[in-house]
DNA sequence: CCTCAGAATGAATGATTGTTCATTCCCGAT
DNA sequence: ATCGGGAATGAACAATCATTCATTCTGAGG
C-alpha cells in the first residue's frame, strides 16, 4: 500500500506484476495457502471466495483449481498445515533437546501458545474457523484429533516429568494435561472474541498461575 | 422420520403438513431460529441456505425474508438467542437465590455448564461456530461480548463470595473466573471436536479439579 | 537460437442461492 | 355468514460462485 509508484516496470514480488511466472508446484501450492489464511482471517471462513484466494495470492481465477483439485481440496490442506504448523511447534518446545532447564522449558511453552507475534491472531482466526466447523465436518474432525492427539501425548509426558522432578502428590498428569490444552484453547478463543476484555499479558498471567498452582516449585 | 405414514390427514405439528396455517409473528420467529440452530449443528454455518432452514422449519421457501428482513438478520438474532438462553442459566444458577450453599452452587454450575443434555451438542456447534466467524465479523464480537461481559461479572462476584467465605489467601477473583471461564469453553470445544478422546464425565471431572485446586474446602 | 512440455490465464458456463412479489387463503371481527 | 387485513406461499429473477478448458506464454534443454 506504500509503494505503488507504477512509473516504471515492476519487478516487486508483492505487488501487482503483469508478467506471467512460472514456478514450481509446491511453492504455488503454499503460495495459495498462505492466501488462503489471511482471507480467512479478514474475512471469516463462510466469505471465503476462490476469486478472493487467487486475487489476494496475485494469481488468475483458475490457477487454484490447478494445483488443488477443488476449493473443499484447498480448505482442507490450509487446514492442515495451520495445525500443523502450531503442533510441531509446541512439540519442539516440550522434547527438550533446546531447553534442559524444566522451568525455563515451562515459560518457552507459555511464550509460544500466548506470546506475541503479529501473524499469531490469523493464525488463530483460521484456527476457530475450522473448529466451527468441525462439528458438522469428520474431515476436519479427523485432522485435528490427529495432531490433537500426539501434542497431548508430549503434553503428557512433559508434565509427568515435571511431577517426577518436583515429587508433587495427587497430580494426575492425563487430567492436568487436558486441563491445560483447555485452558490455552479457551484463552485464545477470549482474545479472539473479546481482546477488549483480555489482553494478551493478563492472558498469559492467568496461563501461569494455573501451571504455579499445580507445579509451584516450578514457577516462581 | 419415524411416523411418515400419509394414509390421511395430518394434523400433528412436526411432520408434513399441508394445511397452511396463520401463526403470531413471535411464534414464527422462534420456529425459524429453532430451526436455523439445527441445520447449523447439522451442516455447519458454511452451508446453511435459507431453503435448507424453512424447509426444516417446514414452511416455505419466503418465510425467512418475511420475519427477518434478511439471511444476515436471521444468524444475527440465532447467535443473540443462544448466547442468552446459555448465559440466562449460567446468571440464574450464580445468582444463587435458589441454592444458598456454596458448594451445591459450584456443582449446579458445573452440571449446567458440562451436564448431559441431549441437545447440548447442538448448542456447542452453533455456539463455535460463530466464535470462527467472529474474528471477522464485529457485529457477532459485540452481541458475544456484551453477554459475557455479565456472566464474567456474576462469575467473578460469586468467586469473591467463595473466597470471604473460605478465607482464602492469594487468590485473585478475576484471574480465577477468567481461567475458569477459559477452562470451561475449551472443555466444550474438545467435547465438540475431538469428543472420543474427551468424555463429558472426565471434562467435568478436570474442571472440578481446577475448582478443588483454588477453593479446596468447598469441594470435596 | 529454437522448441515444446506444461504452467498460467481468464472468459465462458452451469449450478446454486438470497430475495422479491403477485397470488392464495386463513381466521378473527363485524 | 362474509369480509378484509395480512400471513403464507412458491415460482421467477438477478447475482454470485466454483469449475472448466481453449488459448497464451514461459523457460529450461537441445
Amino acid at each position: 500500500m506504500s509503494d505503488a509508484s507504477a512509473t516504471a516496470e515492476d519487478t516487486s514480488p508483492d505487488t501487482v506484476n503483469k508478467r506471467r511466472q512460472i514456478r514450481p508446484k509446491a511453492e504455488r501450492r503454499q503460495q495459495l495457502i498462505d492466501a488462503t489464511i489471511r482471507c480467512i482471517a479478514q474475512h471469516g471462513l463462510s466469505a471465503v471466495t476462490m476469486q478472493m484466494v487467487t486475487s489476494e495470492a496475485g494469481l488468475s481465477a483458475g490457477i487454484a483449481n490447478l494445483h488443488f483439485e477443488s476449493k473443499e481440496n484447498l480448505l482442507r490442506e490450509t487446514l492442515r498445515f495451520v495445525a500443523e504448523e502450531y503442533h510441531d511447534g509446541q512439540i519442539e518446545i516440550m522434547e527438550g533437546s533446546r531447553i534442559p532447564n524444566l522451568s525455563e522449558r515451562l515459560d518457552a511453552l507459555l511464550d509460544f501458545q500466548l506470546g506475541r507475534g503479529v501473524t499469531q491472531r490469523q493464525k488463530m482466526s483460521v484456527w476457530f474457523a475450522y473448529y466451527g466447523e468441525a462439528g458438522a465436518r469428520p474431515v476436519y474432525q479427523k485432522i485435528v484429533s490427529t495432531v490433537d492427539r500426539l501434542a497431548a501425548q508430549k503434553l503428557e509426558a512433559f508434565f509427568t516429568e515435571i511431577i517426577l522432578d518436583g515429587q508433587y502428590r495427587d497430580v494426575d498428569p492425563r487430567d492436568l494435561a487436558t486441563g491445560y490444552s483447555a485452558l490455552i484453547d479457551g484463552l485464545h478463543l477470549g482474545l479472539l472474541v473479546t481482546p477488549r476484555e483480555l489482553s494478551k499479558r493478563r492472558a498469559r498471567s492467568v496461563a501461569r498461575e494455573f501451571l504455579r498452582r499445580a507445579f509451584p516449585q516450578h514457577i516462581p
